[in-house]
DNA sequence: AACCAGGGGTACC
DNA sequence: GGTACCCATGGT
């Protein structure tokens, strides 16, 4: 019943650290648990990059290879980069696992709404507050399908503030609307190109560029998109001397970022001082800042 | 263009 | 066990 296979770039726990999705949860041992795309999946890793898919066969081949992007060649991708990028470089044998997924451009839109002002931890809980109160339940587990648009819509505001969500109910709520009554039709945004995407997402409240880029590479998989967070604008001032490297990055350039993003978080002003440029990490100081050029 | 929005997470004491 | 600051921002 359960499918093995030799996989390379591929680290279920990596992903699940990666900020892209909110729903990867550890179970026992090293085994990560997801729920997706209405369905459970645990995967366990059996060492020498082998794994084990709680699955069959046939859900295998039509579900999770294209969810965990697993037919991208991300050694062309890593190959790619430019080789004289020292941070870029070591961002990508930091995370030497992750893949960017293809998810549900649903679940992904209200997850970034949601993210706003908020840090991944408080994310995943508020996400999953909406699961267990507005989400179909799934067998085998105590976990539960993320709600639909249809189920969302039909609630109000105070609904939705028993999850946590703040300022940000409206915002979702709108969001839930739009796509019930088929005035935003997420499945035909597939056959867009970027620039129209984009300006159909920024239609959503809630959604800024920051949020429309994270669906748009986490979800239509369009790799060149790369979002800005506190993060990278830190990457930006602190390593790239204030200039954005994106543009430079060509196709892949979402791809880079997300490595970069997830160094950056991690190592913050160590992963700078490894990338060999003095600089100090700007303690959000009052007028004056000594870094003034 | 500055300022605000709810509230959980967390580093530091 | 306080508490001050931070957070995959967007709207006004």
């Amino acid at each position: 019943m359960p499918v093995t296979c030799e996989l390379t770039h591929f680290d279920p726990m990596q992903i699940m650290h990666s900020g892209q999705c909110f729903r990867m949860k550890k179970v026992d041992n090293d085994a990560v648990e997801t729920i997706a795309l209405g369905r459970r999946l645990v995967i366990t890793p059996l060492g020498e990059n082998r794994f084990s898919f709680d699955c069959d066969e046939p859900t295998f081949e039509a579900v999770w290879r294209d969810y965990f992007d697993l037919r991208e060649d991300y050694r062309a991708i890593h190959a790619a980069a430019p080789a004289d990028d020292v941070f870029l470089q070591r961002a990508l044998r930091y995370s030497p696992g992750l893949r960017i997924l293809r998810q549900d451009p649903w679940e992904t839109l209200c997850g970034f709404i949601l993210s706003q002002r908020k840090n991944i931890k408080a994310i995943c809980t508020c996400v999953e507050a909406l699961c267990n109160l507005y989400g179909e339940p799934l067998p085998g587990t105590e976990r539960h399908a993320f709600p639909t648009p249809e189920r969302l819509a039909a609630l109000d505001e105070t609904d939705m503030h028993v999850c946590g969500l703040g300022y940000r109910a409206p915002y979702l709520l709108d969001a839930a609307r739009r796509v019930a009554v088929g005035k935003l039709n997420l499945k035909a945004l597939f056959q867009m190109p970027d620039e129209w995407l984009f300006e159909e997402l920024l239609q959503v409240s809630g959604v800024g560029v920051k949020v429309a880029n994270c669906v748009m590479l986490f979800a239509y998989h369009r790799l060149s998109r790369a979002p800005v967070d506190v993060w990278i604008e830190r990457v930006i001032r602190e390593v790239y001397g204030g200039v954005t490297p994106y543009p430079g990055y060509g196709p892949y350039a979402g791809m880079y970022q997300q490595f970069q993003f997830i160094l950056q978080r991690d190592e913050g002003t160590a992963a700078l001082a490894s990338a060999g440029r003095a600089v100090q990490k700007p303690r959000k100081l009052a007028a004056g800042c000594a870094c003034e050029p």
